[in-house]
DNA sequence: CGTTAAATTGAGGTCGTTCAAACTCAGTGG
DNA sequence: CCACTGAGTTTGAACGACCTCAATTTAACG
């Protein structure tokens, strides 16, 4: 469902995420200019797709509330998750200078996004130093965090590296809050981890076992956070 | 050791690699102010650092000729290499809004790099349309590419994607070429897929074994393209 | 030509996969 | 309110890909 942004009421200036976003720190001249090209939310339910691999890319998108899931169709049929994105965070970025989406998204929770027409955002990037700045910074940091699983450890590494990933970013939205509610399943944080299904389940229940967390349907606990780091880090 | 850039006669207008690198259809204009930024040539022998993580990252770099590892030291002591690059390659860029390179750099051949100041080429994206473009792009492709050996797949696989990628690379830069002299060691090629050396040199040998290459030496002919790209596609 | 690094080859062990089956739980309809 | 359903998850067992360790051969370079 496409909204007049306008009408819902959300302006960056307002918005409980917008440090994470296109908007933190902008001088108030070049935040009001953003929001006058943002004109559209797109507002989707769980399991409704946001856009498809090759499609026509129009828009890049901030996620405003909800959960997505980046990902894509391998030669086998096989489903592979590229990235989970949660509120402050851009979508599609990585086909900004293309005519095509790359990937498919996928609302895993009922989703609200500001569209970016991509066009009029490039004018504003060009004219406007901050926005400039802070879009580059927004595509490094995604340089570097999209890589921060190394290419190959065991499955237990990569698990916790996992949790602490969501983990971290559920911290920076909502303040002191030592659980995790996934909004993924097991199926999906595998294909993301390049893991069984089954191992995922195992590790989890592994870790379990070693008070590391403790998991009450799909909540998530995180008893011993430290341990949860060596993990993560050493092999 | 470095050189004057203006002295050493080298000017992007007369580079060969300028199409794969910022100057790609640059306006006059844009091509001359991007060339009186980049008034410095860093010049390595091979085994030489062009930089070490934790620097201060004061350039970002296109390479001009040679080749690079980019790389880091893992928590156990081990070398996980990054990326290779070749020349009309930029180095650095996920460094490029941070105070202090992520990773390290260093020069596996005799290699030449303009040295680019940050500073100063954030200015020109900021007043020049076309440079911005192509830099934005680059990003892009390079968020693309790098994501392009799947997180998992079985070790053939990588090494037939990883063949691939080089070969393909080496042929935009030499035409009609059907072998490649692979300027890294198979160590550094397992570090880079993150597989054992002796697995890596195990696969070649199969792929020998099965006629799709040809192993004389550092060079790799490639007999069979087509069945390469069918491994690189399937598990 | 000699020294050292890189590559090859083999054997054994381990981690993660695959296949199969059982279980849980939320949603649906009777 | 309860049985039915199906997706998601758990658990077990066996297999296989890749790693590790070790020994040897080959290539690189002063």
């Amino acid at each position: 469902m496409i909204k007049d942004r306008k009408s819902t009421g959300i302006h960056c200036s307002r918005c409980m995420y917008s440090n994470l976003c296109i908007a933190n720190n902008l001088p108030e001249g070049e935040l009001f200019k953003l929001n006058q090209i943002m004109s559209k939310m797109y507002i989707f339910d769980s399991g409704q797709h946001i856009y498809h691999q090759k499609q026509n890319a129009k828009y890049i998108y901030a996620l405003y509330s909800g959960c997505c899931k980046e990902y894509y169709i391998d030669h086998e049929g096989d489903e592979v998750v590229k990235n989970f994105y949660f509120p402050g965070d851009l979508l599609a970025i990585e086909s900004f200078t293309e005519q095509e989406y790359h990937f498919s998204a996928l609302a895993i929770k009922p989703t609200q996004l500001c569209a970016i027409p991509k066009e009029e955002f490039l004018k504003l990037m060009n004219e406007n130093e901050s926005i400039l700045k802070r879009y580059i910074h927004i595509i490094n940091k995604k340089l570097n965090n999209d890589n921060s699983i190394p290419v190959t450890t065991n499955a237990r590494r990569r698990t916790a590296a996992f949790l602490l990933n969501i983990f971290t970013r559920i911290q920076q939205r909502k303040r002191e809050q030592n659980y995790i509610r996934l909004p993924m399943s097991q199926f999906e944080i595998s294909n993301f981890l390049g893991l069984a299904h089954e191992t995922v389940s195992r590790i989890l229940h592994s870790f379990q076992k070693n008070k590391i967390i403790k998991i009450l349907n799909k909540n998530i606990y995180i008893d011993d956070i430290d341990l949860l780091k060596s993990i993560a880090k050493s092999s």
